[in-house]
DNA sequence: ATGGCTAATGTAAACGCTTCCACGAAACGC
DNA sequence: GCGTTTCGTGGAAGCGTTTACATTAGCCAT
């Protein structure tokens, strides 16, 4: 362990408590002090140790961020999201992945006590998690896209069902009236929450047909294979809406190889904007949640209830799900002209629990 | 703070240190006491205080990881392959995004003392960054792909110029003669190495025509603008290898408005392996590095140099680029038969310096 | 001068934990 | 039976900080 405040104390010829002060900004050291000490410092280059300063302040300026899969964009954006907005708070972020069940993602919560001031958890697990690792510990914690409502800490929510809907309706106002879903796994929430929304829109639309759902399991294999089911059907549908990217990219495969024109003979879109969506042909229309901000609001609702944990109330906020047009839709005459065109159906809603 | 090792001892009428020793697994203990102490801990949900254990063992159990730049799938994969080394091992990450200057990295770095046992560096500014806040500190570190060679601490490199190398036999082999080479950004390391490996090998092919060299800044316009340029030439070149994918994808979409097929009439090759890669039409050939290896292996580096400062010599490393083959190259008639073909054509080599 | 302020600095007690050392008791070898 | 280990346990000294409190000195009003 390299030099510490004694060093640097004795050195000035001062106490470590002179040293302290200075070093931390506190008044009441004269100016001639503060620049011998300073200078000391300099020379040893002097660092304070963050795990003793923690020790007796009980902050630790770092905020425990458990995410469920370290896979790709989705995930990458978030974090991006949150290192912004914690660095800009002078904040660090350890980071966790938490892969299993949800014993193990107590365990790694108990494994950071002591380590940080708060959590950011993502995780399919987030009550069970909460529940194991939680009860009697009163670390600040907001959580991520949760699965459930009604916990005792912030929760931010993506507004699956909203973008559903709206894609729906925007598969509507493009003329199409047999719209099809491909479902994600049954076991997902935001699946479900799609799922939900596409049945809630197609019920508001009476000229729609009604409705056609085949089962998928996110993975573009399955997409492939809903695509062809699709294709197979007595009356094929005018519009095809998956609940994510990636099937949509797979019935895409599935239409493209049956010799489907899209969207001219059959239209289709998707869920997440993934960032191949807009580099396939035709672009794929698609539903978009700002991870990054998603991110960065946890972190910033976070940082609040550290600094004022009594006084900050425990809030449940949805992100919008924005509409994000492009060609496979069919949206306008010309693929080209409507690529990127991303007009917003924002459906913002904050509300309050507890 | 919550409970402490003292309410535990208290509890179960013992000293501190017996209950230390217990949670410690330290042996001579009753195996009654034990039970007595596991007990009572279990109880009262104690949870040992990491920064307390830190500041007396001088081990965080966690690294540092600074990355230059958190974006896109590129720095997911690290992360992801760093993670999984590091829970293998109990290893926790602090993560730090550096978005500016070497100096920024310096203070990032200096805000990580007593935080973590070492670092994991990835940053075009590795040696002054090194420089400024390591000299005189005995931190173990280990750089990822750092601009140059030569410094004291452990550093995995990825093998830019062997990949490039490939790359352009592999279109020679293919019975291209004339190739262009789009390059990147005249101030990245990767850029200039790729470039490098081009012109070796290129100088390496009797049969091969001179040098075509567009300029480009790994910008997906950038590729656009380099396509452009190269079909107006006299002379159109058989295949043109881009110093990155988002270069080979705006390349792309300048033959495709010319009207100009890929790869009959001009194969295309890129540098990356990103996901879009595969899912272009043509689907495009391309260099990967895994990135995910490349963080596993300097985790698992730096975790030996930690366990073993003195007796772990510092290695360099250099991480192989492999050839994966799609249709944009032109190597078989079909194709959709040599989609994901993905020969490989490692280039190891480990060598250990100082 | 004396008392009372304020400003600058020092002293020392935490913070929660590990670990060295000491101590008593039981077990051992002779 | 007595020295000598061995074992289970407690006492206490830190680890590097911060900070409440004590101390000192300088200054002003009396």
């Amino acid at each position: 362990m390299a030099v510490t405040i004694k060093d640097v104390a004795r050195e000035a010829q001062v106490s470590v408590a002179t040293v302290s002060r200075v070093i931390n900004g506190h008044g009441n050291v004269t100016d001639e002090t503060r620049a011998r000490i300073l200078g000391v410092a300099e020379r040893l280059r002097y660092v304070p140790d963050n795990a003793a300063r923690g020790l007796v302040t009980g902050l630790t300026h770092t905020v425990g961020v458990l995410l469920p899969d370290l896979h790709g964009e989705f995930f990458s954006e978030i974090i991006r999201g949150i290192d912004q907005a914690a660095r800009r708070r002078g904040l660090h972020l350890l980071l966790s992945g938490v892969h299993g069940s949800a014993a193990e993602a107590a365990l790694a919560i108990r494994a950071l006590r002591g380590r940080v001031d708060g959590l950011l958890i993502m995780s399919p697990h987030a009550d069970s998690v909460f529940l194991a690792a939680h009860s009697g510990d009163d670390t600040p914690t907001v959580l991520m896209n949760p699965p459930v409502n009604g916990h005792h800490c912030s929760a931010f929510y993506i507004d699956n069902r909203g973008g559903a809907r709206a894609m729906v309706e925007h598969l509507a106002r493009c003329g199409h009236r047999r719209l099809a879903f491909i479902a994600g796994p049954g076991d997902n929430c935001d699946a479900a929450e799609r799922l939900a929304g596409y049945r809630e829109a197609l019920a508001a639309i009476p000229s729609a047909a009604p409705e056609i759902v085949v089962a998928g399991d996110f993975s573009e294999d399955s997409g492939y294979r809903a695509g062809q089911e699709l294709l197979a059907l007595a009356t094929r549908p005018d519009a095809v809406f998956a609940a994510n990217d990636m099937m949509a990219l797979g019935c895409l495969s599935a239409f493209n190889e049956a010799g489907v024109s899209v969207p001219n003979a059959i239209a289709l879109a998707g869920f997440d904007d993934i960032p191949i969506a807009r580099y396939v042909s035709p672009p794929l229309t698609t539903v978009r949640v700002r991870m990054a901000e998603l991110g960065a609001a946890a972190l910033q609702r976070l940082a609040a209830t550290i600094s004022a944990p009594d006084t900050t109330p425990a809030t449940a906020e949805t992100l919008p799900a924005e509409l994000v047009i492009r060609a496979s839709s069919g949206a306008h005459g010309s693929p080209r002209a409507s690529q990127e065109h991303e007009s917003a159906a924002k459906t913002p809603s904050t509300g309050r629990i507890q």
